[in-house]
DNA sequence: CGCGAGCGCGGAAACGTTTTCCGGATGACG
DNA sequence: CGTCATCCGGAAAACGTTTCCGCGCTCGCG
């Protein structure tokens, strides 16, 4: 608990403000939150007595008094996960527009600290909580107001994209191409909302009468494994997939940092994307248009994320209605130049 | 403003424990804090009451009456961008470290909304603000004690990365590489830290007598344009670069983004990296340990940023020492695979 | 002219803590 | 046995707001 001086000038405070003003305390209450009737003269006072003392409001004496604070806690994974922060930049935005202040926490991918962030947002006060799990199988739970983001739970309202049909636009793109020979690399058994992708992808090849074999899906290490360490797995199935008997003409990685991942090994093997094989991403973060070759990829929306996960928290804390079901978000293809018809034979 | 449901079950307080296990609310204050003695026997029954009712501190109220709320604002322009968000994730986690937590808010790369975020900051009573700002001229200030972070102000307490020590390394592994030809890519004609990079850069070649002419370092659109419009601009100055009379054998990229836009484009036009062009970016962020060619870099240490920064924040708080002036963390060469000796001619 | 309505404002009670001050009990020691 | 120090706990005052209640005044209307 470290040592914080106290502030040097005490800040001026609504006391103050009604004395210069020489008003009642009451009544710059009402005019700085428009709550009651002010005539314009009083008004004028109180504005200027602030004005001249610098006086700003003190969100804890407010928050305390009003039993509100305006305020939205959000926890996710991990600010390095270049999805994750472009996500919560997204929902501060959003959250910013609605006049809420955003409260960020990071969970740094591990569920026991889930416990501990909720219950410190509790004692803050946030009015609710916007939730991205650190896993799948982390078991959380507070007691606010709370909407899971990307990661949902059965039966608790929650806002992700609809990733199998993400998984099924994959498809249907690469199929359209001419692919027959696919591949699939995921970083993580586990996840459910990689798992959908696959499963979108591989309903959507079915329907079209290509089948997707079990081994032609590899996946990585679990989730919080060392990042190099993923990254050197990751490599080594890039190299076994290609240099296998029928290698696959296009591959669908499960996120855009696996699909940058794979397709830097695929250069270094002497590949050519799109032209030996093509590569498709997901999440369309920011990056995946700068790195060579531009990555084809499915966008989450993100700011569409934000909109209805706020939506669905003030739904929630209205209360007047049934509180919301699981919310999906329409993800769409972005075709960039990492994708081509598939060298004929 | 948005309508807050009450909340249905009120949480229990102070009060209500102390109720519970019979004794007064000071008692119950001084067991959560250790703030005074309480016998053993005392503390078991608070600690029942409290595991009973489910207690959570209202920091609202201890912020309220004890002037001090253990958290710390940290103002940065935008989380998308790669490197402001590693930072905010090494500056969140030495900030739990300590104890206190982080209010994160972004300016959204605009300066005039800095002087709100420290508006809001200070109605919500941190103790201290860490400010990148959004750049070099934004001229927003607040009352609280600040430390500057990657952007310094003169004559205030700052920390950034000894930027043109930065660029000094790169010169050094170029020259030692042999290269002599050599081009800088900047993103901004103004930013000061960019800056010193080329600064530094362009220092430790002429030491070496290798001139590096006006020409040779190409700046893109200024801070806020759109960024695909950034990205079309880079890619002429690329190409331009290249098929000049006599290209460079090496490029500086004042950034990791840069460097792997860069990258793109140079593999786009059909140049090998290294063997063609060598190319070195700044930052080292995650991505560029991922992309290909994998990036050589200068890190900028963020967990040394952070410490450094709280370090010198909670020294401006205790107040008896002098406030620190301007630190510089060191920066460090790191040695991919973008660089290799000039081809021969 | 009388009366009710409503506007504008003041007063005061909360909100949940921390902190200070004080008193009672207990133990040691002469 | 008396005195004093020590330990533990209670009581109450703040912290800066919001909100409720009520009062005086003005104005419109019959």
């Amino acid at each position: 608990m470290p040592i914080v001086r106290a502030r040097a000038r005490p800040r001026a405070t609504i006391t103050s403000v009604a004395r210069v003003a020489g008003v009642a305390v009451g009544t710059v209450s009402k005019h700085l939150n428009g709550s009651g009737p002010v005539a314009v003269a009083t008004a004028r006072r109180i504005q200027q007595a602030i004005d001249r003392l610098g006086y700003r409001v003190n969100l804890s004496a407010r928050c305390l008094r009003a039993r509100r604070s305006d305020s939205v806690g959000l926890i996710l994974p991990n600010l390095a996960n270049p999805f994750f922060a472009e996500l919560a930049h997204a929902i501060q935005q959003a959250l910013t527009e609605r006049g809420l202040q955003t409260l960020l926490c990071e969970s740094d991918e591990n569920p026991d600290r889930e416990g501990r962030l909720l219950e410190d947002l509790e004692a803050r006060q946030v009015d609710g909580v916007l939730f991205v799990r650190a896993s799948d199988r982390s078991t959380a739970a507070g007691r606010l107001p709370t909407i899971y983001l990307d990661r949902p739970v059965a039966g608790r309202p929650s806002v992700a994209s609809d990733n199998k049909l993400g998984g099924a636009l994959v498809a249907q793109h690469l199929l359209s191409l001419g692919h027959r020979r696919l591949a699939v690399l995921r970083e993580d058994r586990t996840a459910v909302s990689t798992g959908d992708r696959v499963k979108g992808f591989a309903a959507a090849l079915r329907r079209r009468g290509v089948n997707l074999r079990d081994e032609d899906v590899l996946a990585g290490p679990p989730c919080g494994t060392a990042a190099h360490v993923r990254a050197v797995e990751l490599g080594r199935h890039v190299q076994e997939l290609m240099r296998s008997k029928a290698p696959p003409t296009a591959i669908f990685a499960t996120s855009d940092v696996v699909a940058i991942a794979t397709a830097r090994r695929l250069l270094e093997l002497g590949f050519k994307i799109p032209d030996d094989v093509s590569l498709v991403g997901f999440d369309d973060i920011e990056m995946s248009a700068y790195v060579f070759p531009p990555l084809t990829t499915v966008r989450q929306d993100r700011a569409a994320m934000a909109r209805e996960a706020i939506g669905a928290l003030e739904q929630l804390l209205s209360g007047d209605e049934a509180p919301p079901a699981e919310a999906l978000v329409e993800p769409k293809l972005v075709v960039r130049a990492s994708t081509a018809p598939p060298r004929m034979p």
